[in-house]
DNA sequence: CATAACCGTGCACACGTGTGCGCATTGAAC
DNA sequence: GTTCAATGCGCACACGTGTGCACGGTTATG
């Protein structure tokens, strides 16, 4: 049940395992007649080279570990599609592990993957503290945090995201312009950083064209549900005679909104405004379709595995910061006079 | 820069690297005084052990290979969070790639895995032909087949998956029982497989009662863009006073044609009852919510998981088909009267 | 013809871990 | 005091691969 090795060809070949595994890597001090006799007995023998043992010689895996807080997402989804990409290209093969938002088991999953002696890490939603900061630099493994939850920057590591607050701003812009000056933040409490930063740029910025913190209300959802419940019961409690206008943390949180509104009969974007954040793809399809903060999520994926790959290769690097654009669709609209006020 | 090995524990508790090995490992013959020694100098060091040279050592891996046609499929990326799941509490760790549908990247995978020793492989929406199952029986790695796409069945081999036919079946009755005489079956050519037992079950049981082949129309998508888009674009080649009834291969082409019909005043369910396939989380929350054909996706993952670890585990297994249920929501209804000639 | 340069190949080691076997030490039993 | 068993540990090898160095053989050079 052994598998074949280079061993075995050499027994063939009648020749040392060192010139095997020469010929098989095109050193040029193999002459080519045996390179070639070499060549056809590997291909008869249906010679796999064995990873494991090359790894541990070279000291060096070419394997990447992902860790996301959810795979079904459809966020995470295509942030993984991009990085997969991007890793296969370059002959790196994948680990990929989810945390359920658990921070202890980001932490348990970096051990793992630190085992298995992976070149580099790329940790979605990161939500480590200090302390688990602290070991991750003591095992030395370049890490890239991806949309980053920690309330502060991790100093000696890369970060790949976008800018949470530029959305908050576009949003508020978008509605303010179209007349709203009675607003609802729906907010997320599974992602606190990115959720804090969108919401303060979206009140940060009302408050700058003058309207009083009083007319901006923020909700957080209190549990661990999915995102499409959260919307559908977070929008169950909001006072529709007090808003005309809804920012959401994300798309998923939007259309559960969107899909109470229309169950209570609220036209949007007639009577209120929504608009998500992320752009998926489901947010195309929906009826009216959905003005969103659109976020390029497979080029996030494949950014993080770029700035990877650089670190690795000791290149120089900067952390990236994508920039969100609104993508304006059908469920916003001119805020009508005389509702809410 | 070197990592630290049990050798070096060796040095400092001043024994041999063997010791250190059965110490860390539990082995009884090693008094208790030198490893608790061991065990202390291992922690005070930072020892990781190194799970390339136990691979090598043990000749096994404790690792998997996942290979799925696109982690941002709703549908996979569910089964995707199944397979992680249990392979994670298995403490097995699991390699992602992803085919994009090309049958040639699904065999190029494999190698890779084979390469790296993974000690099984599950493939999702296998299109391998006879000629590559050939080669993946030489290299005998334990392999499970999930919701194979290939028109036979692999013999030799492990497979999991979901009664398609069956599936057809229940929505056929569903519709038929609501009154529908003149139907339509939404297609898709990237899964071969499911997609013509889905359609072939909801045919002959239409014919079953009767209803002549000619009422029951069928489209089947060319191109390979997103399912939303081919529901929206298939929908909008039909003929809507020929038909009452809509059963789509998935819900993501279920919901396209649901806003392809909202966005030119089609009344669903009034005029015209739609019924999905797989039951993904937005099922619940379109306007109207989604009848379908419920699959359990997670469990789907969970199940191929499970039987690869029985059978790495040498024990008996049987192949699994899971029975999919019908989910009435508010998208289908009784056929109005005069309606569709 | 002798020596140097060069080419092709093998020896031996390294990577980090686990383990069969043997050896030394200890204690007990006779 | 001798024999025997038990205990605790090290030697040496294996897993499969890559590579520095040396060595033997051929060809070119003086």
């Amino acid at each position: 049940m052994r598998r074949v090795s280079i061993e075995d060809i050499a027994r063939h070949a009648e020749v040392s395992h060192s010139t095997v595994s020469r010929a098989l890597r095109g050193n040029k001090r193999i002459s080519l007649a045996v390179r070639t006799q070499i060549l056809q007995i590997a291909t008869e023998l249906g010679y796999t080279p064995n990873a494991i043992a090359q790894s541990l010689q070279q000291r060096q895996t070419n394997t990447i570990g992902l860790v996301v807080t959810d795979v079904a997402d459809p966020f995470w989804g295509e942030v993984v599609k991009g990085v997969e990409s991007v890793s296969m290209h370059n002959q790196k093969a994948l680990f990929l592990s989810a945390s359920q938002y658990d921070p202890s088991r980001q932490l348990a999953v970096i051990e793992v993957f630190h085992q298995r002696r992976v070149d580099g890490i790329i940790v979605g939603d990161s939500q480590l503290g200090d302390d688990q900061i602290a070991r991750l630099a003591r095992i030395k493994v370049p890490t890239v945090f991806l949309n980053s939850q920690a309330d502060h920057a991790y100093p000696g590591f890369h970060a790949v995201g976008i800018d949470n607050y530029a959305g908050g701003v576009l949003a508020a812009q978008h509605l303010w312009g179209l007349g709203h000056r009675h607003l609802a933040y729906l907010g997320s409490t599974k992602r606190p950083a990115s959720n804090h930063l969108r919401g303060l740029g979206f009140a940060d910025t009302l408050r700058g064209y003058g309207l009083p913190t009083s007319a901006i209300m923020t909700h957080h959802s209190p549990s661990l549900a999915e995102d499409l419940r959260i919307g559908y019961e977070l929008a169950s409690t909001l006072d529709f005679t007090q808003i005309t206008a809804l920012f959401c943390y994300n798309d998923s949180i939007a259309l559960g909104a969107l899909t109470y509104c229309r169950s209570v009969g609220i036209d949007v974007p007639a009577q209120l405004s929504i608009v998500g954040f992320d752009d998926v793809a489901m947010a195309q399809f929906s009826m009216p379709a959905l003005t969103t903060i659109a976020q390029p999520k497979v080029a996030l994926g494949e950014t993080a595995m770029q700035l990877l790959l650089a670190v690795l290769a000791g290149q120089p690097t900067i952390d990236t910061i994508l920039t969100p654009t609104l993508v304006v669709r059908q469920s916003s609209a001119p805020a009508s006079k005389g509702t809410a006020q």
